[in-house]
RNA sequence: GCGGACGUGGCUCAGUUGGUAGAGCACCACCUUGCCAAGGUGGGGGUCGCGGGUUCGAAUCCCGUCGUCCGCUCCA
């Protein structure tokens, strides 16, 4: 499995997909640049989102609220306070423990949802690993960025990039709702980076320190959002499914009582199978009550409730939120999709393929216009074919190599379709469509050639 | 953050006991072929992750640093 893994990132880096950051300085730890096919494949992930979630719904609308928010964003939310761990570090194997799950250790036990600072008072524990008694003071650890505004380095200027887009949902919901003159049950959806100072990020793209998020709030009356909740679910797993998933590498997962995050009531994942760590989050879909707005009302003192005209009420909606993550989702579409198959060659000998089966609507690169070879007739020929496709389809053309290499060449980035022009293109007006997956071909007129990849593209 | 392994052209690697770099594939050009990769000729590309040290001389030894992988820890 590890061996796939390594096949996946190296045909990313081969192929212009994903490769790390900074490379030329030796790289930077959990940054990675997404290269020319890269882009467009990250560009579908988020546009099949976004045509799901907000534009075939009328009570889902969009939003871009701005990576840094007041920082009372953040004491309100609670990540300022939930973000940090307290580590301590063992004075002689320097280990570093999470302090509240250190036996010995005790924490107040007061309310959770209080959040209370509380200190951490030492007993006597003992070094999990090397069993001596000594440790650091613990330290507070906070997994947001930090950073300041204006040019001047003082506290009162800190600001942080935000840890996930949700709370600018939260913060814009009755700007939104009133605009929109949207009635509940409706949703925010939005698109955008987020950060996170994790502390072990790796696997490739999987878990970054920057990464972008696919979140959608959905304001329902309470009383509803258990349904609705498993209504998300659903939706969302069928996304994954109608783009191509395989079945056999998705499931969802409940979370346990004491892995819920501070807000939520519950929380399900939908995981995939990835060959690194076998199943890994592709996306959360929590159930975060009313804990977002209240906390922003009372933090701002703004009126955050909703007024239901019918029943003449004021309330707060529950929130369905089912937040996926770009960089993960796309990962998976390269992994699911990525087969090695036996194909004969023009000798009838067989050999190995290299296959990308992406859907239609993630493959980088639509169609791939190929002159059979590098002749004066045929390159105009081809280019002129280009041109008539180029407008609709993102298209890639390639005149360099046996036509057999350019084929695979097209395979391995996951092309669907090759249009080839040959001799017989130029008298019969006729160019050849060649299909990624069975390396079928059929025959057709460059007239119908248009209406042919709608049909087939769609 | 800790422990271990590793870091040589785009990729996979070779580089003997230290003497200032090679191969295959890929890529580019031309020729050839002409519908499913690797035919011919030629070509570009590496201060051997980076910095420092030892040495007459280091890819090869030492230190530091950055990065990758595995394990631990952690993980909204």
């Amino acid at each position: 499995m590890a061996d796939l893994m390594d096949a996946i990132t190296s045909l990313a880096k081969r192929r212009g997909i994903v490769f790390q950051s900074s490379e030329i300085y030796g790289g930077l730890r959990s940054f990675w640049d997404y290269g020319p096919l890269g882009v467009e494949l990250k560009r579908n992930v988020r546009a099949a989102w976004w045509r799901d979630v907000v534009q075939l719904r009328d009570n889902v609308v969009g939003l871009e609220s701005s990576i840094m928010m007041s920082p009372r964003v953040w004491e309100a939310s609670g990540h300022l306070e939930s973000f940090t761990d307290p580590l301590v570090e063992c004075l002689n194997c320097h280990q570093r423990f999470r302090a509240d799950h250190l036996p010995g250790f005790h924490e107040p036990q007061s309310g959770a949802e209080e959040g209370s600072e509380g200190t951490v008072e030492m007993d006597h524990p003992k070094c999990p690993n090397c069993g001596h008694d000594r440790f650091t003071d613990p330290r507070n650890f906070n997994l947001m960025f930090k950073t300041y505004m204006g040019p001047v380095e003082e506290s009162g200027n800190e600001v942080f990039l935000r840890p996930e887009t949700a709370q600018g949902m939260f913060v814009d919901f009755s700007t939104v709702q009133s605009t929109s003159r949207k009635k509940l049950p409706f949703g925010i959806a939005q698109i955008g980076k987020s950060f996170r100072n994790e502390i072990t990020p790796g696997n490739f793209i999987y878990r970054t320190r920057e990464f972008e998020q696919m979140e959608m709030e959905f304001f329902v009356e309470p009383g509803t959002d258990e349904d609705w909740h498993e209504y998300w679910i659903e939706q969302r797993l069928d996304w994954y499914r109608r783009l191509g998933m395989k079945e056999e590498n998705l499931r969802v997962r409940e979370h346990e009582q004491d892995e819920l995050s501070h807000y939520s009531k519950r929380t399900v994942d939908i995981e995939y199978r990835f060959p690194f760590t076998d199943w890994g989050e592709l996306e959360g879909i929590a159930n975060r009550t009313d804990f977002d707005l209240k906390a922003h009302e009372k933090y701002s003192g703004q009126d955050l409730t909703y007024f239901d005209q019918e029943r003449e009420e004021r309330f707060h909606p529950y929130v369905i939120e089912p937040a996926a993550g770009v960089d993960r989702a796309a990962l998976a579409f390269l992994c699911d999709g990525y087969a090695v198959e036996e194909a004969p060659n023009a000798k009838g000998q067989m050999e190995k393929r290299t296959v990308l089966k992406l859907h239609r609507d993630l493959a980088p690169v639509k169609v791939a216009v190929l002159p059979l070879s590098r002749n004066e007739k045929l390159v105009p020929k081809a280019r002129e074919v280009f041109d008539l496709v180029k407008g609709t389809w993102m298209c890639d053309y390639d005149d360099a190599g046996s036509i057999g290499r350019r084929y695979r060449r097209q395979d391995e980035v996951g092309t669907p379709v090759c249009v080839t022009v040959d001799f017989e293109s130029l008298d019969d007006q006729a160019v050849t469509v060649r299909d990624r997956d069975s390396m079928q071909q059929d025959r057709l007129p460059i007239g119908q050639l248009s209406e042919h990849l709608a049909e087939r593209l769609a």
